[in-house]
DNA sequence: GCCAACGTTGGC
DNA sequence: GCCAACGTTGGC
């Protein structure tokens, strides 16, 4: 008998603080919510093909004086349509995308851990084990992404460490 | 298929 | 508010 055990992988959600942010995220019922809005086909390509269930992720606040990451989430649902594409109240509308015929995907997170501290953009740039993080390229504007097990580990020792 | 114009993102 | 980066659009 073969169990095929997919490795788990990592990411990295972004969303700007005054938009939608972790503590939103906690507010929601069962602490979840679906990805919804992304029309970037780079990260539409990751939730419809790669993203799994039990894949784990940090979340990440944009658009503030001092961007940082602040908790950590998981996967709890993979690719399914964005219906948010064909309502056109929503947030962003595409009428390119229809039931029948998808454009759009995304998948459900759910809170896992708040980081007893945030961790700094600025503070990121600072450490060379983070360096190759895509979230540190210039102009990178993918609100998914994926990052390596050692940048979530190393995310993770920052924020849930006690000191400064 | 090329490429200039345009819109959006996001750090600063 | 500015500007760099980059994806998308549309004329040709």
């Amino acid at each position: 008998m073969f169990i095929k055990m997919e490795k788990m992988k990592y990411w990295l959600f972004k969303s700007e603080e005054q938009c939608f942010s972790y503590d939103d995220l906690l507010q929601m019922p069962d602490q979840k919510t679906h990805w919804d809005g992304v029309r970037n086909y780079q990260a539409r390509n990751f939730m419809r093909d790669t993203m799994q269930i039990g894949d784990v992720g940090i979340f990440y606040h944009s658009g503030g004086t001092h961007p940082h990451a602040i908790g950590t989430v998981h996967i709890v649902r993979d690719g399914y349509p964005d219906f948010t594409a064909w309502d056109e109240h929503s947030e962003h509308p595409d009428p390119s995308s229809s039931p029948l015929s998808p454009k759009w995907f995304m998948v459900d997170i759910k809170a896992e851990k708040k980081f007893t501290q945030p961790v700094f953009l600025k503070n990121m740039r600072t450490i060379a084990e983070l360096s190759d993080m895509a979230l540190l390229r210039t102009g990178n504007r993918l609100s998914v992404m994926p990052i390596g097990q050692k940048h979530f580990e190393i995310l993770c020792t920052l924020g849930f460490s006690s000191t400064v």
